[in-house]
DNA sequence: AGCACGCCGACT
DNA sequence: GTCGGCGTGCTC
């Protein structure tokens, strides 16, 4: 006897240039609910997939294709909502990749594994309370701003873009606005994001201890890549089902099922880690904007240095432009329980001797420091001991044979390491090509501070009579597991008098004793052809500047001694708009200044972009695809090309043009309008991939397109 | 993207 | 004689 079928949508990972639908059809025995996981049947392999709303069925099936019945259905799991169902068809739909990619990405990574019988044992087992109460934190009166921007974020609609300088309590805001909401509403969750792991920890530490004795220990709960799939499995089961009430997390956590999402925190907005670079090309902030005004929950963006986007779209209105921006601004400009802000020094490196790492005056500051107990904290982007090794005979310099990129020299390990494709060689004691001894490192990384630190310092001795000691954080040291967490307690402790890394000290760690910062060289940034770089500098230096004099009470311990919180910059354009800015403190002049460039210039936020790159054998194979994809595109007078609201511009080679052997090149799509690019995108996919398929353009190897890139 | 099938070189 | 190299082609 025939078993009566239906036939069901399954959105499943077929890859987005393939040529194979979106959405496959199999047959089912019942009728299964929009948002039912199950696992079909593809080619040999049984994938997961997810049961899609049928009116968005396209295709027909290929003639003489059979429909294949369903594997199984993950019963266990409830379906997933609309809302999430909509979140992923609009992030698929924006950033240009296929449903069924963005809809099993968003999945923790075990539904793929787990067999249903596997799921459905791991869903019986009780969930044993964790989270720990003890730490409970005080709840310390909001002061006055914290207060007021609370009332106004309870009151209005948003979103809104909390403009808090470093340490004006932006987390308490948060915290009480999701206190607020979740205790209005028993249902209601709560989704925070930070832009690190790092981060997550101490956040986690304090929405703990602060909503775990409230709610009750499973309340919080956190998803972020760092985290084991089990770990992530049973945060994003207890996000789904409800049980838990907030859940923290880096970027991946906006695509979290939530069905009772009532308020969404960005913190640190500006952050570029929000933008994911890999796969789907979303932007975690972005998304939560959109996600908010789609659930109905409402979103907080936190910032002292918003990103130029969210500064301009929370413009207030004025007599020229009634409407202002779409976000509401809230300013939070006091710093409490916090020291005054930086003093900024500025030294012309100009005035100094060739080749001086450090400026007279900024070691004698850093020295003083140690002598007093206090810390220092010196910046510097570039791992490694030095960025290139050169050979003074023959001008020989240590490239890597796979990129167009120098070997970074690791005196550490005696390396040559390529920081792009890994490529490692250990360091030659002559000159490749010509045999001469005489081989030098050119510029300099953290590790060559470190040791140059070290030796400036020898004589210099801490309050206890014991030498200087300084430390090194950077990628290189904190590659174990537990590194970063060991070294950042040894500064805590007080064991290290002088912390020297790449940016990632500079964001979020409170070091209380930490009196000086310095920023050694970073004018690399204020000339570069990215537009974006001088905000990022700013934003960084801000950030940076926020480390020294955190703690108030230890200032005013440390005051009878003149101790000034103090940010130094060494710089040979110290009168750049940039540390100006950084100078007062002001970022709103900075931010005035920068729209004003981007307007007269239609960059962003006044228009709007889109990268394609293509990655080939070579940079013709490269760039000719997009040529040709160019002209398909004008042939076929795609939306926006006949009236020139759409701009495509030639293929470039990239920055790095060959990694790893591969050569790499990209084509920019500006417009005014945010949606005749979204519509020109959305026609010229099909024609990109017809051009690929082509026998002139078989070299590629593939092409990707980036919708609001952060980097050109 | 996987994962098969498919047709040519150095190993037990 | 096989193991295995990765080229090409398909997946409801």
């Amino acid at each position: 006897m025939p078993t009566p079928s239906t036939i069901v949508q399954v959105a499943l990972h077929t890859p987005s240039h393939s040529g194979v639908g979106d959405l496959l059809s199999y047959a089912s025995e019942h009728t299964l609910a929009p948002g039912t996981l199950v696992r079909v049947p593809l080619g040999t392999r049984e994938v997961l997939g997810v049961v899609w709303d049928t009116d968005e069925a396209t295709g027909e099936l290929p003639d003489g294709a059979t429909l294949r019945p369903i594997a199984g259905v993950l019963d266990g799991v409830a379906p997933l909502d609309l809302h999430w169902r909509r979140l992923v068809a609009f992030a698929a739909r924006y950033y240009q990749r296929a449903l069924g990619e963005v809809a099993t990405a968003a999945l923790p990574p075990q539904l793929r594994d787990l067999r249903p019988e596997q799921l459905a044992r791991r869903l019986r087992r009780p969930a044993k309370a964790g989270g720990d109460t003890s730490n409970a934190i005080e709840n310390i009166a909001p002061t006055p701003e914290q207060e007021s921007a609370r009332a106004r974020i309870s009151a209005e609609k948003g979103p809104f873009l909390l403009f808090g300088s470093t340490g004006s309590g932006k987390t308490e805001v948060y915290l009480r606005c999701v206190q607020e909401m979740l205790e209005a509403d028993p249902t209601a969750q709560a989704l925070v994001m930070v832009p690190e792991i790092n981060l997550t920890p101490q956040l986690e530490e304090r929405f703990v201890g602060r909503f775990a004795p409230r709610f009750g220990p499973g309340a919080v709960v956190s998803l972020h890549s760092g985290m084991t799939n089990p770990q992530r499995l049973k945060s994003w089961l207890a996000a789904h089902s409800g049980s838990a009430r907030i859940v923290l997390g880096t970027r991946m956590a906006v695509f979290a099922s939530l069905p009772g999402l009532k308020l969404i925190v960005v913190d640190e907005e500006h952050d570029p880690s929000y933008k994911q670079q890999e796969g789907a090309r979303y932007s975690a902030r972005d998304l939560a904007i959109w996600r908010g005004r789609e659930q109905g929950a409402k979103v907080i963006l936190g910032s002292a240095t918003p990103s130029l986007e969210s500064w301009y779209a929370s413009r207030p209105p004025t007599a020229d432009d009634p409407e202002g921006g779409r976000y509401v601004r809230l300013h939070m400009p006091s710093r409490i329980g916090a020291g005054a802000l930086a003093r900024v020094r500025r030294v012309d490196m100009n005035q100094q001797p060739r080749r001086t790492v450090f400026s007279a005056p900024l070691l004698q500051a850093i020295t003083e420091r140690v002598a007093r107990g206090e810390q220092s904290m010196v910046l510097l982007n570039r791992r490694g001991y030095a960025p290139v090794l050169h050979c003074v005979d023959c001008g020989w310099k240590s490239d890597c044979p796979h990129c167009s990129a120098h070997q970074v020299f690791h005196k550490t390990d005696r390396t040559l390491r390529c920081h792009h494709c890994g490529y490692t060689v250990r360091v030659p004691y002559h000159c490749p090509t010509c045999g001469s001894p005489d081989i030098h490192p050119m510029g300099r990384g953290t590790e060559q501070l470190e040791e140059q630190l070290g030796a400036l310092l020898s004589e210099v001795l801490r309050p206890d009579r014991t030498p200087a000691r300084i430390a090194r954080i950077d990628a290189d040291t904190t590659k174990a597991k537990g590194a970063l967490e060991a070294q950042l307690a040894q500064v805590h402790s007080g064991e290290v008098d002088v912390l020297v890394g790449t940016q990632m000290i500079a964001k979020g760690h409170d070091f209380r004793r930490i009196t000086l910062v310095a920023a050694v060289q970073p004018d690399g940034a204020l000339f570069s052809s990215d537009f974006r770089a001088a905000e990022r500098l700013f934003a960084l230096l801000m950030q940076a500047a926020g480390r020294a004099g955190r703690d108030a009470a230890y200032m005013a311990a440390q005051a009878v001694h003149g101790t000034q919180p103090e940010m130094w910059v060494q710089s040979f354009h110290p009168k750049h708009a940039v540390f100006e800015a950084l100078r007062t403190h002001d970022y709103e002049a900075f931010a005035a200044q920068q729209l004003k460039e981007r307007e007269e210039a239609a960059m962003p936020p006044f228009s709007y972009q889109a990268l394609v790159r293509a990655d080939a054998r070579t940079q013709e194979v490269a760039q000719g695809f997009l040529s040709a994809a160019t002209a398909a595109a004008h042939a076929a007078q795609l939306p926006g090309l006949p009236d020139g609201t759409v701009i495509l511009f030639p293929p470039v080679p990239l920055t790095i043009q060959r990694v790893a052997n591969v050569e790499r090149a990209q084509m920019l799509m500006e417009s005014s309008s945010r949606a005749t690019l979204q519509r020109f995108l959305a026609a010229w996919q099909p024609v990109l991939q017809t051009t690929r398929s082509q026998p002139e353009h078989k070299g590629l190897i593939r092409w990707l397109v980036d919708v609001d890139p952060l980097a050109i």
